[in-house]
DNA sequence: ATTCGATCCTAGCGCCGCTAGACAACAGAG
DNA sequence: CTCTGTTGTCTAGCGGCGCTAGGATCGAAT
């Protein structure tokens, strides 16, 4: 039996390695640049190797983006109770929302723009997507205002920052202002 | 002379040809689905005649995005001028923007997602995307409120917008629930 | 009629995601 | 300690991608 176990901890290391390879690749060079032929290299197995893990490219980034969902969420957790009243608390989950997605771009793509093949706003969406969601809720849901669904308010600031985010990133918007931005989103669309 | 001038007016119609018969594919198939074999295949030429009226595939996804922004500018200026009232333009430009993003996703990731290889927000970007902004910027910076700069206001209220349209297209966002969030975000942004 | 340049196509390069089938390593039985 | 069967890994290759070199063809101008 041990014999089994320890080629199971192996295996769980090598997938972790995996995904951990994936994700660091993707930060440095973009996800264009994570291919199985690259990614074996580095991890210095064979490309079928990959493929006794996951089912395909898909699945990999599909990975990163629950771990990613995961580190947002304790993100976003950790700058709120961090803040005082309201108002700082809602621009404190802002500042940690849009800084995650500047220093993890790829990592933020593989989340909320790349198909990782996951279901999302589902029943059987996985844990740490819901999980992440409802961080943003336990913030947001007490500032949506009166006769307001705290799940709606949520989805439109959340949709709000993501916007900012992305075009931000994606050069559409001059990245000098941001920080007046963030400061009219908190002003105007949250009941303080 | 008049065979140069047939010749060239030939060159511009298949042009035309190339990029209208891209944007089909895309829409009907997804970006993935245009290659440059198909594209080709659809013209009824082979591949290296694209390469002779584009550099490459990210050119060719750029002039559907220019062609887009001229129509999705002049979407939004027909339905602002349709509305009555500051607030009901506002809805209005939502609607529009949203519909248009809704009905021509392919050609909407052309001109926000993905890289066409334009030059955004410099003095160098291509006029139908200057104009684009221009057109929200008309209806939106009359309603920015005192003190906030007008091109700020309209780059925070596109952005939400933005976040909206790509959130709920990806399946972020269940988009059953789309037609309360645009009357949230018309509420409570602009000051009306 | 002949030249010569523009135009277009065939063929192919190196890369991609993914997989079939050969081969090695090793746990468990005798 | 040897044999055997499974498990795990690798080599090699398929079809398709963006892109390009080089040769054939066609038509305008002499």
């Amino acid at each position: 039996m041990s014999v089994q176990e320890r080629k199971e901890r192996e295996r769980a290391g090598r997938e972790r390695l995996i995904v951990a390879t994936a994700r660091e690749l993707a930060e440095q060079q973009g996800w264009d640049a994570v291919t199985t032929r690259r990614l074996a290299e580095r991890i210095e197995y064979s490309q079928p190797v990959l493929y006794s893990h996951f089912r395909g490219k898909r699945e990999i980034i599909g990975a990163v983006a629950l771990q990613g969902a995961a580190e947002l969420a304790a993100a976003v957790r950790a700058a709120t109770a961090a803040a005082d009243g309201p108002r700082e608390r809602v621009y404190a989950l802002a500042r940690a929302y849009l800084d995650f997605a500047a220093r993890n771009p790829a990592v933020y793509d593989a989340i909320f723009q790349l198909d990782g093949g996951l279901p999302y706003a589902q029943e059987d969406t996985p844990e740490p997507l819901k999980d992440a969601f409802a961080a943003l809720l336990e913030c947001l849901g007490e500032v949506a205002g009166d006769g307001v669904h705290p799940g709606l308010f949520t989805e439109v600031f959340w949709a709000s920052l993501h916007g900012l985010a992305t075009l931000t990133r994606a050069g559409r918007l001059p990245p000098e202002d941001t920080e007046p931005r963030v400061e009219l989103l908190v002003d105007r669309l949250p009941m303080v």
